[in-house]
DNA sequence: CTGTTAGCGCCTTCAC
DNA sequence: GTGAAGGCGCTAACAG
């Protein structure tokens, strides 16, 4: 089927092409009578513009990329990714881009992908939902000087707009208030040991117990994938120790629900024998039994104005912040709850 | 930055740009050498083909779009969209297409997004993840003769190429399951009246009462948004009715914690009171308190086959199955165990 | 204000 | 096998 170009509709309207082009762009110097001549007949003949066209005439897609985390396999099911994509969608949609979902499963390398979309022109600038230690994405898009702001934040270099909680000072604050509750046996379950959240998380973690006069113990700090039977396997392994913790703090909800499920099973109480405070704020923290105390950290505002300061970016304005905080909250909950 | 194109190339490598374009589509007619200088060159400049420019001229985008639900603003965060669209994602990233993420939030009209993204050829095709009574999307697709899948079932045209569950039979096995144990007094609470997954699970429910000779009662059954909160009103009145049921089928894990909440707010026992069991068999099932009883409907299994028909009908195939069915299998937990 | 011209970068006949 | 020429549909100077 023969799609209907600006050509037909100069033609009909007794105009050239670039009279209508003008209408379409909304240009200024155009007398109302043609203009609205023009567009009648757009109207009547259901034209549309062929955005294919004009983004190669124009160099601009109108479309930014959101990259889900390398091995999306299950990963991607974590909730996080669905309420930041959700806040970027709000965001683009009011701007009218498009966007495009950007994974690299099974054997694919994730800088094939970003380059496939950068040099293929396929959007105009980028979101990270999650950085690494050594992150080479990162390194990529910026020895590209390709627009991209990240979720999350950077070790190696100080020049990367994004936008993250401050997981450190979050983790002092729950850890600290596991100790008010009269913990001091604290164990810290991480996911990935190489993402940047992890380590913020577990600084923080660290830094309270030090400044509470706490023993830091290697052996309650464990670290794997994140997913739920990682806090599941991680958990049967603090619970064998000879001294069991009194609390244990987990990086992400969906490990904490498998840690939940392993200390249920392994008979000890929640909060009274065991307290459990965990990341993120799902909304399975909020319905497991005992619902679990969880840092809210605000994930559709991280996508939103992850989203607002790429298009900031795009649009010029380079005096915005580099580095964004959005504030978190601890959610307090039956698993930490003193009697 | 100029980006380098396919002349700069073909100046490289001392041949011309039509020669450069055929090594790049894997044109056989072409002789071993010049292909191996013209590659070498490509990897020494570091070129990469505008994909933009591609898709003008061989007017495909190698795209495909995702529909979520009209209104996302919160349904958009029920797990089952993240599922399907991880199907969809496995699939399309093996066949090196892209996805788009279409969405139409506020008060934009979803055929207007339907139309920019048809007309203005971003997408060779499309998937919907819902289908409604009367659904102005699928007709406008379908009278615009343009190819796509329907994840869900159309109950206006037999000509729509779809991939469901069959909702009817499984929410007969649910009610007659709940029967089976004994109980009579069955509620069904349902998502939007007028969604069409929500019909086929209200005629199951309805007929198993039918063949198990038990009186549906009208005020049994009650509709609202797919939302934990509505799941949490809808259920306050079935619990103030004279004749409380023992039973309910929610049609939506996320509407059954919701209901789960009020049910025990009201200190009522489950499974011993009142049985509860839901569908989708989103991870929130698993982790309630009691373990909800859920209807397995492969949420990712459906998007990947949805995917897959899509490109089927995109390669002209045309002797798919209209109408597939993927299973489902209930997975019992606590919310109905008979002791 | 509006039309003409020349691309955007690639692909595809059609010749040789 | 390879090159030259024209076109995909739109936009952006440059004229007038």
């Amino acid at each position: 089927m023969k799609s209907i170009t600006i050509k037909d509709v100069a033609k009909k309207a007794g105009v050239s092409p670039s009279t209508v082009s003008r209408v379409i762009s909304k240009d200024t110097r155009i007398s109302e009578n043609t203009k609205n001549k023009v567009l009648e007949i757009m109207e009547e003949l259901n034209y549309y513009p062929n955005s294919i066209a004009r983004r190669l005439a124009n160099k601009k897609t109108d479309t930014i990329g959101v990259v889900m985390p390398y091995g999306t396999e299950d990963i991607l099911m974590n909730p996080f990714f669905q309420e930041s994509l959700r806040g970027i969608s709000i965001v683009s949609s009011d701007k009218c881009y498009d966007i495009l979902i950007c994974t690299s499963h099974k054997n694919e390398d994730e800088i094939d992908v970003l380059r496939c979309l950068i040099k293929g022109n396929k959007v105009d600038g980028l979101i990270l939902t999650r950085s690494n230690e050594h992150d080479e994405a990162i390194k990529y898009l910026r020895d590209n000087k390709f627009p991209f702001v990240l979720i999350g934040s950077c070790l190696e270099y100080d020049d990367i707009t994004s936008v993250d909680n401050d997981n450190e000072k979050a983790s002092y604050e729950l850890t600290s208030f596991l100790i008010e509750k009269g913990r001091k046996k604290i164990a810290f379950i991480g996911g990935e040991l190489y993402s940047v959240v992890i380590k913020n998380r577990f600084e923080g973690y660290k830094d309270a117990l030090k400044d509470n006069n706490i023993e830091f113990k290697d052996e309650y700090l464990i670290f794997d994938k994140f997913l739920e039977e990682s806090g599941y396997k991680l958990t049967d392994k603090l619970l064998n120790l000879d001294d069991v913790p009194d609390a244990i703090i987990v990086a992400d909800d969906l490990m904490s629900l498998g840690a939940m499920k392993k200390i249920k099973e392994r008979n000890y109480k929640v909060p009274e024998g065991i307290m459990l405070a965990s990341f993120n704020n799902s909304i399975l923290a909020k319905y497991s039994n005992p619902s679990i105390t969880s840092i809210d950290i605000n994930s559709t505002e991280l996508g939103k104005r992850a989203c607002e300061k790429l298009f900031s970016i795009l649009e010029g304005n380079e005096n915005e912040l580099k580095k964004e905080i959005i504030s978190h909250k601890i959610i307090e909950r039956e698993s930490t709850k003193t009697i």
